[in-house]
Formats: C-alpha cells, structure tokens, sequence
DNA sequence: GCAAAAGTGTTATGCGTACACCCATGG
DNA sequence: CCATGGGTGTACGCATAACACTTTTGC
C-alpha cells in the first residue's frame, strides 16, 4: 500500500443534507461559510472523516457538531468525486441525507454557529461546493422514495393527524391528492393505524392522531 | 486541512462488480487472491482512486487494468465504510456495479489475470473483504432496475432475438415471463424496435432481431 | 416429417381514479 | 351560528394477467 502524501490520493469526507418539511415547503439545514472562495455562501454541513469512524457515524457526528441535530433518520445518498469539487484539495465526498421532524427543529437553530438557517429548497442561492446537484439529487431520492417506502416516518412525530402525513406527501409531490383516496391507499398498505388519541386545543373538529405501525424503512407498492 | 498520515484519514478506493447472464444464470467477475489472509478467496476487482482520477474514471480504469474489460456500462452502487473491511488498512470502498453483454466476454478471460473467473451470483464462495454483501446488494439493484428502467440494453448486443431480451429478464428476476405480455409491453413501452434483420444458421425459424431504441439510461413504468 | 423455437389476440378481473356531502369543535 | 378542517363510499374505465395454437426453419 502506498504511503499517502498530501494531494497524492484523495481525502474522504461526508455532507449532510438534512430535510424537512416547514411552511408548506421543503427546507434543507444550511450553514453559511467563511472561507474564500465561498464566503458568504450557503453549503451542506460536512467534515472529514476520522480513521476510527465509519461514513455513517461521520454524517451523524458532524451534524451534531455543526448543527445541534441528532437522532435523526440517516442515509447514504451519492459518493461525489469530481476532481475539482472542492477548491481546496482533492477531496470525495459521501453525501447523506437526512429527515427531521418540523417539529424538532429549534433544536438545530439553537446551534453553536450563528450562519445555520433552514432555506427552502425550491429556491435556493447560488451554494458552496457541488452542494445545488447534492441538494437536488437529495431531493428526488426522497420524492421517489416517498412512492414506495414508509420513509414519511421520518418527517412527522410519533403522533400525527392524518392530514399532516398527507400535507407532507402534498410538500414534497408538488402537487394535491384526493383525500379519500389518500387515505384508503395507506390503510390498505398498513402503513399506518389509528390510535385512541385525538388533537387539542385546535378551533376545529380534533383529528384522530395516527402513528407508522413500523419503526424500520419498510418497502411498499404506492404511488 | 490536516495532513495526511498513514491511517490518521482512511484511504479510498473502488471495487467493481461486474455482471453478464450466461448460461442461464447471473455471473460475476471476480479475481483470486494471493495475498494472506484472503489467500485463494475471491473478490471483486478493485483498487485505490489516484489523485487526479474520478471515482468512476478509477473504475474503468481499474476493470481494463485488471481484467481487460472496457466499455461497459458502469454506475455507482454505494459507498461501503466499514471500519475493519479491510485488513491492510483502513479504506473507504465505492462500489460500482458494470454490466457486460455475455458475448463480449471473451476478452474478459484473455486479460493478464489466469485467476479470473465468471462466477454464478447464486451459488458464490466466501468472498474476500464485505464483497458477498457488495455483490448482493449490485445483484438487489440490477433487478430493480430491470423493472423501472431500459438498464437490460448493457446486457445484449446492439440486435438480438427478442427471445434473449426475455431470458435476461427471467434469469435476473428468477421467475418465468409470460411471453405475449412481455412483448406487448416492451413495445408498448417503447423500449425496443424490430429492425429489418433475422438470425441466421439457427435450426429453428429464426427470430427478427430487435434493438434498443435509446441510448441512454431511460426511466419508464413497468414492473 | 420431426424437433425446436417464433410469433400472435382476446377476455376477465381487480385496481386506480374521480368525485361531494355531512360532522365536530372553538370562538 | 359560523368558520374551519375532519371524516367517509361508490362507480366507472383502464390496465394487468391469464391463456394455446399455428408457423417457420434445419436436419
């Protein structure tokens, strides 16, 4: 094996691109750098990873670090290594994407850096790095995966009204469902079930709160 | 930017799983090992990305190197970080998934390897590395692709007898097809086309030869 | 003429899709 | 009592799946 030397083999690292849905619309984590050339820009938390961590510790590591966000769902994306991604130095990087709740969201802007926003993914600046193909092939993964996975899970508490689960799926489509049919698709699938629990404290009829019978990703036929 | 000492960052590296169906079965190529501890096992052929070389440039790089295959259809797979996958040290592996029509693979076995061997993908030995699980996972992704993709073109020649189109299918997904539905959807699909040609020195009527109609990786409904 | 594979349509069933009205609650 | 979202069933049309016999060639 040959000895490494600086430039003389790649570097190794991992960007995060954490979602969720907020507003009416998917947002993605972002931190705004420092360095030149890309002062000022937004970019993917990412960082190196260690000798003694694997890619999936390293994504969950950095978030925490950088963000304040933990305990969330984590999956490889893409392996990116185009030579002169990163300006400075030959480094590949293992893209990841993660799902928080909205609801868990503070947690993240009550980080260490100040430059941490969450901004809409449908329009975002200019970013750092191959971070806009990152982002954008993030979120094509997760809208397909969306059509044959119960991965929503990762999107919405424990308990859930029905119509937050289909705002979700409505967020992230782009485009409306039927209600009824919506609803007869995930109960025939048994993706979810009702619980005994009902919303409070809202100036409408309480909806009946639902939950994902599994906690694992499960493959389904849906779309 | 740290520098880089031996093990501080782990190194990264490539492996290619290399299909073709061939007598009725899905194979791989592998490479027979001389090093200890993985003495006379198998693995896929991999080897480290040098520094001015793209992931999927190391790829085929690597595959012509070391097993005279060139030309393929190559795509990444997933990137596989382990702490221990590799008892020489500490490499991070992107695993890429290339698919060969069986009858170029001729030049396959020439190449300047005698240990080299197509190898059925159900019935394969203990592997070197996590390379049993690199290949399950290539074999998982190829059957998926067959079901939402025009990826089976990688498989055949430029003309082949409509026949082969379905026996792909069928030894991938490991189950008969029905031949007039198969047929009609392929061409409602849009996927092949007849060309004016047929077989030839066949002791059967022979068969008009159909091609693909795109080039590229085209996505579609079917299943 | 025999063996081997090529080629070709119709029918039934189940699934997806479209669609509208009443209900419960808080203010 | 009014506003807001919650909750529920049916009917139609299309797409999938099941299914068998005749044709062409080489030997």
């Amino acid at each position: 094996m040959p000895t490494l030397k600086k430039y003389a083999y790649p570097m190794i690292a991992v960007d995060v691109v954490l979602f969720t849905v907020k507003d009416d619309h998917l947002h993605a984590l972002l931190i705004k750098m420092k360095k030149h050339p890309y002062e000022n820009m937004w970019a993917a938390p990412g960082g190196m990873i260690k000798g003694d961590e694997t890619p999936d510790d390293a994504a969950a590591r950095i978030l925490r670090d950088k963000t304040g966000v933990h305990d969330v769902y984590l999956e490889q994306l893409y392996t990116f290594g185009e030579v002169n991604r990163d300006p400075f130095g030959r480094v590949i990087s293992i893209g990841y994407m993660a799902l928080v709740p909205s609801d868990h969201l503070e947690l993240a802007t009550n980080g260490e850096y100040d430059g941490v926003a969450w901004l809409p993914v449908n329009k975002l600046p200019a970013l750092a790095y191959d971070h806009t193909q990152m982002i954008a092939l993030a979120a094509d993964r997760l809208q397909a995966k969306l059509g044959y996975t119960n991965i929503a899970k990762a999107l919405l508490p424990a308990k859930f009204p029905f119509s937050h689960l289909q705002h979700i799926y409505e967020c992230i489509l782009g485009k409306t469902l039927d209600k009824r049919n919506f609803h007869k698709r995930m109960l025939a699938l048994g993706l979810v079930a009702k619980t005994r629990e009902f919303e409070k404290n809202v100036p409408y009829r309480p909806a009946q709160l639902y939950r994902f019978k599994h906690t694992e990703l499960m493959y389904v036929d849906m779309l």
